[in-house]
DNA sequence: CCTACCGATCGGTAGG
DNA sequence: CCTACCGATCGGTAGG
């Protein structure tokens, strides 16, 4: 039977395993690096290898396949989201507040260069948007929950009373993650430095219309 | 010095030319259908050769580098883009019936998968957005093409009195591309079937929010 | 975690 | 347009 080294680290000896996952955790983050620039195709196991100072099959041994390689920079891309942009974002007052701080943070951490090539989910959903197997639907899986989380937020403005009940939730959320998507698209390829401003400033006037009297001013 | 059969063939004998030239034209069809699926990077010489049943030395020459042949990709999609997208949308009379036409006829021609892998320059936009180099250059060429035709599009329902002036033409045109964008990642990725109908009535929304009385209806 | 490999494929060339 | 190559790199394995 295979067995990787993180793997065969999960036995007794708890430092050695905390080393296994110090050096995974590594590897991982420098991969999502390089996927956010160069594609998760892009991300070879050799220059993977390389800009860590390991060789190529002592790095492999981690992950067992390309493929395992992928989907885990994925989850670790995933938990740099959650961490950047979801969590902080919970800790903004329920409604229209939390609502706009997750579109503010989305931008935000693409602006402040997380990674050198940009957001990774947006080269990953791009990259993978045609073809089949488990790295697509890790992909899209991911982003469904991203709108799935905009979309609760939607709603929970609703809640609070601070937006119409006349908008569709999942409807607002995709208009929201268009202008997103839209900024970083003008800005990484088209090199415009007033897209995400521009974006920014529609986001919050297309909340603001449909703002109730009850809503806190955002933004 | 380096002749490709191509450039030796504008010599003297004009139905070698002509086979030559479609020759070309039929591997750059197939080529920019493989790269809006794979990427202009998985699209190879070798598995393009194949494809279309030639030696991979005998496409080679045809172009004399893989940057080349994805410079001649990049162009030859330009044109189809023209072909479907521009072409028929100035047709449309002036104002805000052309610019609405530009933007349906955007989405229309990726609904449509007039390429296998959707659109073509999105899948590039995406794919070189953080890499340096002509092949990057050439793409966000043609996108601040495109971006020039919407804009003068929207000013040109200016000034036809359709539109109001008091919107920023760059602006409209850069939401109305998100929007498309938007609707091409929730489509391809997420296999959203509402997102292209959901993408046109939103920009329908937003053009009649800035309609004058004068503009004839649209959609 | 390493060295030392493997077959397949990459972009590209020589020569016809 | 072809066959027959080239060195480099790909993902992956054997064995320690």
């Amino acid at each position: 039977m295979r067995q990787s080294f993180t793997a065969s680290a999960t036995g007794r000896n708890p430092r050695r395993q905390a080393r296994g996952v110090r050096t995974r955790d590594a590897i991982l983050r420098k991969a999502v690096d390089i996927a956010s620039a160069r594609g998760l195709e892009g991300l070879t196991v050799g220059t993977l290898a390389k800009s860590l100072g390991m060789s190529k099959s002592g790095l492999f041994g981690h992950f067992g396949s390309k493929e395992e390689l992928q989907l885990a920079t994925v989850d670790a891309a995933r938990q740099i989201f959650i961490d950047l942009v979801i969590k902080p974002a919970l800790t903004a007052p329920k409604g229209m507040p939390r609502l706009w701080r997750l579109v503010d943070l989305w931008i935000a951490h693409v602006e402040n260069h997380v990674f050198s090539g940009g957001c990774f989910f947006t080269a990953a959903s791009f990259e993978f948007d045609s073809r089949r197997g488990p790295v697509r639907d890790r992909i899209a899986s991911v982003m469904r929950e991203w709108m799935g989380t905009l979309t609760r937020a939607v709603h929970g403005a609703q809640k609070e009373g601070h937006i119409s009940t006349t908008v569709d939730p999942a409807g607002l959320a995709q208009e929201l993650q268009s202008y997103a998507l839209g900024a970083h698209w003008a800005t990484q390829l088209l090199e415009d430095r007033a897209a995400y401003a521009g974006a920014r400033v529609l986001a919050l006037q297309r909340l603001r219309s449909f703002a109730t009297s009850n809503s806190p001013r955002v933004g």
